[in-house]
DNA sequence: CGGCAAATACTG
DNA sequence: CAGTAT
DNA sequence: GCCG
């Protein structure tokens, strides 16, 4: 925007013109302005002391590139903020008596049974470097200095009378150099109303209640509060004390709420990014604790079908993981995407319960159901629905009832899902999949002899992304050329089980050209040397894994008669039963050309591969997946993004870079 | 109040 | 076709 | 359950 450093350039002091100090809390609508020129103007207005906040709640000058009343009543509802115009020549109210809210909180302390069957994840495995470190220096919070408002201003600096002013008068102020009536360019003059669709502050009998209403005031305090109060006593009365609808909940038991100076929201919050995957997500966030809490209400979720709402609880789930600091207060919740009233309560009963836990998510750990329910999901190849189908149709409750009485009418993955049960719920440690995917690699290369360069292994998942324990190993192999790539699942899944890898597949995925969303006359001519854009084979196999040696030194057999010794050890081997565990691995093969899209797609974490879709579709129109870009419109078209990287994680960055995300390291996609 | 990622392969 | 998995 |  326009800048004038006009007055001579003494160190920083140079071009602060005008002072908005005196101004009331400045709220810039982001709304028809770029990302940057609206970085742009909260500089130029934070370099000038400005009490920029990014809470509109709490704004009471609102500046915007909007010319009209309804206009501007419509950004400030959609922002949660209800309004109705008033009067330029009314004099203001005052602010509006808020009903004393005393904390009946609702305390339940109901220990639970810990049955955490709960997540085969986490433990130790340190690394998190989560950090908003990225991202220059964002203005601070308003500061809390002392304010003389400007004549002309001054009215609206307090209660809850709101002006909307266009961002010319910013522009015209700058240029001279002075503060200036905002009478010209008021747009709306507004005081705010309590928002007609929240449960009204009537009766405070219900907690639950309670708490949403005080909460949801709260909100407006959300993102920055000014910090404790100046030493400077403000003789203005009205002032910047309460620029807001008093004190939520200050109550009894809330010393922290107050006490404590809040965080400094990270840009993301700020800046209300709502997609996981433009923000760090460490593998061990903060609020892990409470994250765990949600992690448990949405499986309850799962197990009863409620797909939305696990959608819901997975965005709120991936914004309090991204969060880089202990949430203190609940109010702190709200100011996070993907968050409301609901979870802000939950977080509430979270942390003011005995054990930090929430009664929701402890039923999972009491109810009967849930738990038969949990336990059937995790059998491989058995969903939600067929979990319920045993549970409730055919009133089984336990493993051993699937056995006994359904075994003839399951699926073959189902049995084998069955019959391997605890060994597939084992944690995979690293080490162990790095040594997997050796062998793999091994193998690939093996049965590609000609290859002139070697076959490439990428392990991803949950191993890429930290996780000091994995639920199976992920892996992608590929080659700069497609004839090395092709049919070599078929071919690596044969050598493998052959030296006794793997134990069983449980499904090929031999992709055949999917391709044909147009006409598609010559039938993918299978030559494959048609290197072409039939979007070929992305080919996976699932399958079980088992490391077939294993010391069966029973040195004290008897040894019979010595003949073939080999033969003797080969007996021996087949006598005694394999004890190492069984895994589940899966390996993808994925053509070079769009292997960055593969290893990007499959290093998820769910939450962010979803967000990351969402994204691409919102901003580009494109769709993405694991086997490329495409445009969404014009038959998709191919969008090449990777071209020219030399290396699947350079294609993979490429692809990041290319889709507008920036690069985000692996360990930062935890989002659960 | 509608939408929420997405497409495909395999099984019974 | 419904269900599961990636 | 949250967002636009």
């Amino acid at each position: 925007m326009s800048e004038h450093t006009a007055s001579s350039p003494t160190n920083d002091e140079v071009d602060s013109s005008p002072d908005f100090l005196s101004c009331p809390p400045i709220f810039v609508l982001p709304t028809h302005l770029s990302l940057e020129s609206l970085h742009e103007i909260e500089e130029d207005l934070v370099k000038r002391n400005a009490r920029l906040t990014y809470d509109i709640s709490e704004a009471r000058l609102i500046l915007g590139k909007i010319g009209q009343e309804k206009r501007a009543a419509l950004e400030l509802r959609s922002r949660g903020v209800w309004t109705e115009p008033i009067s330029k020549y009314e004099p203001p109210t005052k602010r509006r008596r808020v009903e004393a809210q005393e904390p009946v909180k609702s305390a339940r302390q109901d220990d639970i049974i810990d049955l955490s069957t709960e997540t085969e994840d986490e433990e130790d495995g340190m690394r998190s470097r989560h950090g908003p470190s990225r991202h220059l220096n964002r203005p601070k919070p308003p500061s809390a200095s002392a304010s003389t408002p400007h004549p002309s201003i001054a009215s609206s600096d307090q209660s809850d009378v709101i002006s909307v002013v266009k961002l010319d008068w910013l522009n015209q102020c700058l240029q001279a150099q002075e503060l200036l009536s905002i009478e010209p360019y008021l747009v709306y003059l507004a005081r705010q109303i309590p928002s007609p669709a929240k449960p009204q502050p009537n009766q405070p009998t219900k907690t639950t209640t309670k708490s949403a209403d005080i909460l949801q005031r709260a909100k407006q305090d959300a993102v920055l509060q000014p910090p404790p109060p100046p030493p400077t006593h403000n003789h203005h009365s009205r002032t910047h004390t309460t620029h807001q609808p008093p004190p939520l909940p200050q109550t009894t038991t809330s010393e922290h709420d107050e006490v404590v100076s809040p965080h400094s929201p990270p840009p993301w919050v700020k800046n209300n990014i709502i997609y996981a995957c433009l923000r760090s997500t460490p593998l061990h966030p903060p609020n892990e604790d409470f994250i765990n809490q949600l992690l448990k209400i949405r499986h309850i979720r799962e197990l009863t079908l409620d797909e939305i709402g696990v959608r819901a609880y997975s965005t709120s789930i991936a914004a309090i993981a991204a969060y880089p600091h202990e949430i203190r207060r609940s109010s702190e919740i709200l100011s996070l995407p993907g968050c409301d009233t609901k979870i802000a309560n939950l977080f509430h009963e979270y942390q003011h319960s005995a054990n930090h836990t929430l009664a929701t998510a402890n039923e999972l750990d009491i109810s009967p159901s849930l738990q038969t329910l949990h336990t059937f999901t995790n059998i491989w190849g058995v969903g939600t629905k067929t979990a319920r189908d045993f549970h409730y149709n055919h009133n089984w409750t336990t493993l051993d009832d699937i056995i006994e009485h359904g075994w003839p009418t399951l699926s073959r993955v189902q049995q084998i899902g069955l019959k391997y049960y605890d060994e597939f719920l084992q944690g995979i440690p690293r080490p162990e999949t790095s040594h997997i995917a050796a062998i793999v690699t091994k193998h690939a290369n093996r049965v590609r002899p000609d290859a002139g360069t070697p076959i490439q292994c990428a392990i991803v998942g949950g191993y890429r992304r930290g996780k000091p324990l994995c639920g199976d190993v992920d892996l992608i192999l590929t080659h700069r050329d497609e004839h090395i790539t092709k049919n070599l699942v078929v071919d690596v899944v044969a050598s493998l089980e052959s030296e006794g890898w793997i134990t069983h597949t449980l499904v090929l995925h031999l992709m055949h050209s999917q391709r044909d969303q147009q006409t598609l006359p010559y039938r993918a001519s299978d030559d494959s040397t048609a290197p072409g854009k039939n979007f070929d084979t992305l080919d996976k196999a699932l399958v079980v894994w088992q490391d077939p040696h294993f010391d069966d030194s029973d040195h004290h057999h008897h040894h019979s008669h010595a003949d073939t010794d080999s033969e003797e050890e080969k007996t021996r081997q087949k006598r005694k039963r394999n004890p190492n565990i069984h895994h589940r691995v899966d390996i993808i093969v994925s053509p070079w050309r769009t292997v960055g899209c593969a290893v990007l797609g499959w290093t998820g974490d769910k939450t962010f591969e979803r967000d990351l879709r969402r994204y691409v579709k919102k901003t580009h129109g494109w769709k993405f997946d694991s086997s490329g870009v495409r445009e969404r419109t014009t038959g998709g078209q191919v969008v090449d993004l990777e071209a020219g990287g030399e290396t699947w994680e350079e294609r993979e960055r490429l692809v990041m870079q290319g889709l507008g995300l920036g690069w985000r390291d692996p360990e930062e996609r935890c989002t659960r």
